[in-house]
DNA sequence: GGGGCTAATTGAATGTCATTCAAAATACGA
DNA sequence: TCGTATTTTGAATGACATTCAATTAGCCCC
């Protein structure tokens, strides 16, 4: 009987490659001329298919630019994932952080468009895109926890979160291009004082709490 | 002779009016439905006007929002500026940082829009959006030089930049809703996790400092 | 090998948008 | 009252998202 591969007007692409297709060049687009430069017409010229076609395959545009950030979140989690853990609980962070960094700034215009692109007010958040945000929140508290030997899990997340948030700013700022002093060439650097001197007082707040046993 | 007071059509706004008039639409429009809501035909509506008069006052829509982004942070500038110093470091970061973040958050769709919305990859970006990052750059450094006291000004503008950038993100992860568990109801908590971490690591760099002399 | 079935693909149609600019409207000075 | 300088208009252009009836091509069965 032969899988059901392709039955329309061409047999060029599974419906599957189509998607990819779809996905893949609206990446281009956007990290080539930015969020403006999309539109359904020119994806569908980049794919030699009818703007049409894009609508069998996504609700709409803001559909395709949700499974982007689903993408890119997934990346960044796995690439967070894979980071080794170094020797000390400061190495990892600083690999982590680097990490994190990196990939913003290689994908300076798809990373904006995550932060730049906020679902209409009575839109439903993919689940699968908060899944990908804990597994990063998840990944750099593990990172911190033997920082904190004391505190409760908590606590360790709120403190990992509140790092990571912060982390994120630099990159933020450094992809905008907002501030003159802060841009991607010592974002790093930037993120690297926020991380250590964080870590600093963390070490020292244990300290405290041990001294104080 | 008398002041060349509306010489059109209609006498009822002064260019100055009708500029501001065009911006505060803007603002109550974006505020309320977002960027996407924002529509040169929409703002026109809103002021009784026809759509051509606003390239009368503006270049082009993006010329309005780049003016919005100036004021804002001239805005944010002024607050950060005219809080009180506090009795304590510690302390006059503490509402600084509440300041910040309060701005953001009252004023979700604006703010978002600041960073939304990548000046095109020629524009020149108007000298007084860096100036007013800078002086809250240098407010920030301000309130945080006295735990520094050994450190270069350099240094204390480097660490104060981290901070603020940090701050920023948790903002940023706020307003954006794109963590489930950092909302614009408990970023304040998160940002004085963030602060007070950060804070201690420089007092223990600091004691540790006076110690090695 | 051919006819029908089914699903993929199209592209014209609708209505919206930013932006331009020649024409119209109007206040003021003379 | 007229002419002039200026504001304001709105129709025109071209691009956009999105829809959907019509078209096309692969597959199955004969």
């Amino acid at each position: 009987m032969g899988i059901n591969f392709a039955m329309g007007r061409r047999s060029l692409h599974t419906p599957e490659e189509l998607r990819s297709l779809i996905l893949a060049s609206s990446r281009t687009i956007i990290e080539k001329h930015g969020l403006p430069g999309l539109s359904a017409r020119e994806i569908a010229r980049l794919i030699s298919y009818s703007p049409g076609t894009l609508y069998n395959m996504f609700e709409n545009i803001d559909d395709v630019l949700l499974t982007l950030q689903v993408e890119m979140l997934q990346e960044v989690s796995d690439q967070l994932t894979a980071v080794p853990k170094g020797a000390t609980a400061r190495e990892h962070i600083d690999a982590l952080t680097a990490a994190y960094v990196d990939y913003a700034i290689k994908n300076r215009h798809l990373w904006n468009m995550l932060f730049a692109h906020l679902p209409p007010s009575g839109a439903t958040i993919p689940p699968a895109l908060h899944d990908h945000v804990l597994t990063i929140s998840a990944t750099i508290s593990g990172a911190l926890a033997p920082l904190m030997g004391q505190s409760s899990a908590q606590e360790k997340d709120h403190a990992a979160r509140a790092l990571w948030a912060g982390v994120h700013g630099i990159t933020a700022i450094a992809v905008t291009e907002k501030a003159p002093v802060l841009s991607a060439s010592n974002a790093l650097e930037y993120a690297h004082t926020l991380t250590s001197t964080y870590i600093d007082g963390l070490v020292a707040r244990q300290g405290f709490a041990v001294a104080a046993q």
